[in-house]
DNA sequence: ACCGACACTTTACGCCATAAGGAGTGGATG
DNA sequence: CATCCACTCCTTATGGCGTAAAGTGTCGGT
């Protein structure tokens, strides 16, 4: 069996790396594209469609062009995605603070929990291997940094920081669900509920006693005013699981 | 703009609930295949090719029919994934040790791990909202019971379950992606950090000194042996950071 | 002036989920 | 026993997808 070699390494890495080199003049008709517009208006499209609905030709034809035309800019799909990875990530900024290590570590994890409810997508990019680009770099050296003023042996320090990344990536993972499910059904979250709540009671009497811990503690909910119900237990999800982990950071100094 | 009422609620739920009632005799030729079937196979085609090898056309050629057939016993396919998702869960059975719920949330959660490694293709079923599936469930419920002894607030408790599945989930995630990687490319992680790490320093020459923190820390590996260096660095990883957690978890009693 | 590299298009292939409609089966009813 | 029709399963078709192949026209370098 032959395995697609993933591409040219080399052609990816470039594209990630790219300066604003000047144009070097070639023979044949300017572009009329650049690599930048592509990702910016691909990035836009799955901002509001998600990733299944950004095809090559709803991108092309965003830009006035048919779908085969990325392609003389952009490898393949999969490139095309490494790449908006990577450029997302350049919105993010949440740096150290020496004198203040938990309110870094929180800052840094809210501003990237609010990232990914801004780009939701990025999360159903399972990039198989890390992707290596400049910007993703940067955000998780400044995690390092943040976590720096503890001073944790070398795979303490691994295990701690993919713990923070993994958690607020499940979270707003969870949040993300729940919002684009009330977009794409029509159905608020109280909807949803009432449409399954007395099937499920008919089919399995017994829940109450089947599972006592969780019957008691889904009641014991404040009514919630405003957010739906699902977004908003996401939400106190995040804040409290993010105290309870950097306690345990603390704990491992 | 009209949406998808997503299915029937009470038909998904019901088939979620089934028991093993006797057939009812109906009219027209007997049903030559089950619902069970038809799971049990399509199981055991994703686990092989995951859910992107996994089409209702495969599925049915595993079992002689065509993908129309199914469509007799599954609304779609949605559906069947979400039968997929809670039959599997069954397998989980790791409980409460009222003596010991530090030992009994690191069994729980190690269980869950290889549960995901055994199925990777479900962390790429994004139940868009909860399943209600009995077995997931049962699953949640006895993770409940594992941190009864600890007799937290509801909040604190929705927090730090929310947060010990995602961590376990996003730990197995980065697991499963990197021995599929190496089974899709044929590549070792190795021969995929060689083939990129001369075009990364060519293209960032001064990746040390502007990640002088990440350098630092990759450089800061002790050899591998036999394991493929990125699986051994999530499941190093995986053990420190439920450590962490669980010390968190034990200072917020 | 012309060559050839290049941008971009059209067309086509083989996938996918699934809608529509037809063929044959066999339990319930007369 | 004959009929009916609910039922299983099939074939065919539709509109999506990523992208291969091949064609058209452009324009800088020679």
């Amino acid at each position: 069996m032959v395995y697609a070699a993933q591409g040219d390494p080399r052609r990816t890495l470039s594209l990630l790396w790219r300066g604003d080199d000047p144009p070097e003049s070639r023979p044949g008709p300017r572009p009329t594209l650049t690599v930048d517009e592509i990702i910016a208006t691909a990035v836009s499209v799955a901002d509001a469609a998600g990733t299944a609905g950004m095809s090559m030709r709803t991108v092309g034809k965003r830009l006035g062009r048919t779908a085969m035309a990325l392609y003389t800019y952009v490898a393949d799909k999969h490139e095309l995605l490494d790449l908006m990875y990577d450029h997302v990530h350049a919105e993010l900024t949440a740096d150290a603070d020496p004198a203040d290590w938990r309110g870094a570590l929180t800052a840094w994890a809210e501003e990237l929990w609010e990232f990914y409810l801004r780009h939701p997508w990025v999360l159903s990019i399972s990039p198989a291997r890390p992707i290596l680009g400049p910007h993703e770099t940067a955000m998780t050296e400044r995690l390092l940094r943040v976590l720096q003023p503890l001073d944790l042996p070398s795979p303490t320090l691994r295990g701690v920081t993919s713990a923070v990344i993994f958690f607020v990536q499940g979270n707003a993972r969870a949040m993300a669900d729940a919002r684009a499910a009330a977009q794409d059904t029509g159905q608020s979250d109280d909807e949803w509920w009432a449409a399954r709540a007395p099937h499920l009671m008919e089919l399995a009497g017994d829940f109450g006693t089947r599972f006592p811990l969780l019957t008691r503690l889904e009641a014991d909910h404040t009514p919630s005013e405003g957010e739906p119900y699902l977004e908003r237990d996401a939400r106190a999800a995040f804040t409290v699981g993010l105290g309870v982990l950097i306690d345990g950071i603390a704990a491992a100094r």
